[in-house]
DNA sequence: TATGATACTGAACATTATGTTCGCTATATA
DNA sequence: TATATAGCGAACATAATGTTCAGTATCATA
């Protein structure tokens, strides 16, 4: 990809990172975007449709960093569900969502955090989906997946908002309040 | 309160629950609210200054409806939390959200059911405020609380997006998969 | 049932944001 | 160095928002 397409998709990244900071999604304008990160406008709509669309990317390349060890795994077939390892996992994806910690914080105080939130799940479906097996008393298997997914999602979310906690107590936190495992 | 007024307001709510049924909240202009309740433009804005505030006042006026029975109760200090009670009251906001199902199900699929989601977990909060008593193994209490309430608004959720299954077993499925209880 | 108050109407208008176009300039890559 | 590609930004078209106001309809009530 030419440097300087790079260059400008950081610059856009960044600046709405740093919007998103203090302002909450739906009030930033793609002129303010525009300002910040110090570019044309057609330059702007050359690379993202929308507001909605730049929004989309950044999850996106967010979400391709954070998971992908799972999705490697996944790729090698390597099912393997056994209590350690889900602790494992799930440590990992907080680790690497720490890293991303600022813009994340960004993103999901406003509107925008529906939008994260609901690529987030559809991220852990794929972590969680061999795990959730059969639902004890009759509760649907469904519920039990949304359940579990939510769960997490939910604690990230907390976390976000509450600094100050490890990736370890997190993962903790969820491992001992969810009943499954 | 006029009876105008009254008319005005149900016609609004109508045609936007209507439009909700088959859009999305973002899709959805003034405009078309206006023409589907069929009254004139000043008189939307004479009672929402904005499509936002519609949305709001239509959920409060819900959870007025839904939380009436908890209110009444926390106003009079019955601040019982015996596990039975817990699952009546559980079933009771159950009943009551079925009796908004339709206009639920509408609010719910979009960018509208963020906000419907942030009141309720308000309401919520409420709730089970009394109920969360101390975190075990070091857990803070508030995680806890986070815990329940976005657990319960899940289960929610996943009702009105699977059709067929009656309060009473969400309520089960809730307090089943609820390890506080 | 007459009257004063209040709500509704809708056309016109100002404002604001969005998204596109295009001729020109700057930069990357081979 | 050449040429392809990216960025620039002013100008424009479009579309939705929210306000104003003079005229009309409806309500509450005395």
């Amino acid at each position: 990809m030419d440097r300087r397409q790079q260059k400008t998709r950081r610059a856009i990244f960044e600046a709405f990172t740093r919007l998103l900071e203090t302002r909450s999604y739906g009030s930033v304008t793609v002129q303010e975007i525009i300002d910040a990160a110090d570019v044309g406008r057609s330059t702007f709509y050359a690379h993202f449709e929308t507001k909605d669309a730049l929004l989309r990317a950044m999850c996106t390349d967010i979400f391709d960093h954070v998971f992908s060890h799972v999705l490697e795994k996944e790729a090698t077939h390597d099912f393997s569900n056994r209590p350690e390892d889900i602790r494992g996992r799930v440590t990992h994806i907080l680790h690497h969502l720490n890293d991303n910690r600022r813009s994340l914080k960004g993103i999901l105080s406003g509107e925008s955090g529906e939008v994260f939130m609901r690529y987030f799940k559809e991220y852990l479906a794929l972590l969680f989906e061999p795990v959730v097996s059969e639902g004890p008393e009759g509760i649907p298997a469904d519920y039990l997946r949304n359940h579990m997914i939510c769960d997490f999602a939910e604690a990230v979310r907390w976390w976000l908002r509450n600094d100050g906690y490890s990736p370890e107590e997190i993962s903790r936190f969820f491992l001992a309040t969810s009943h499954l495992l």
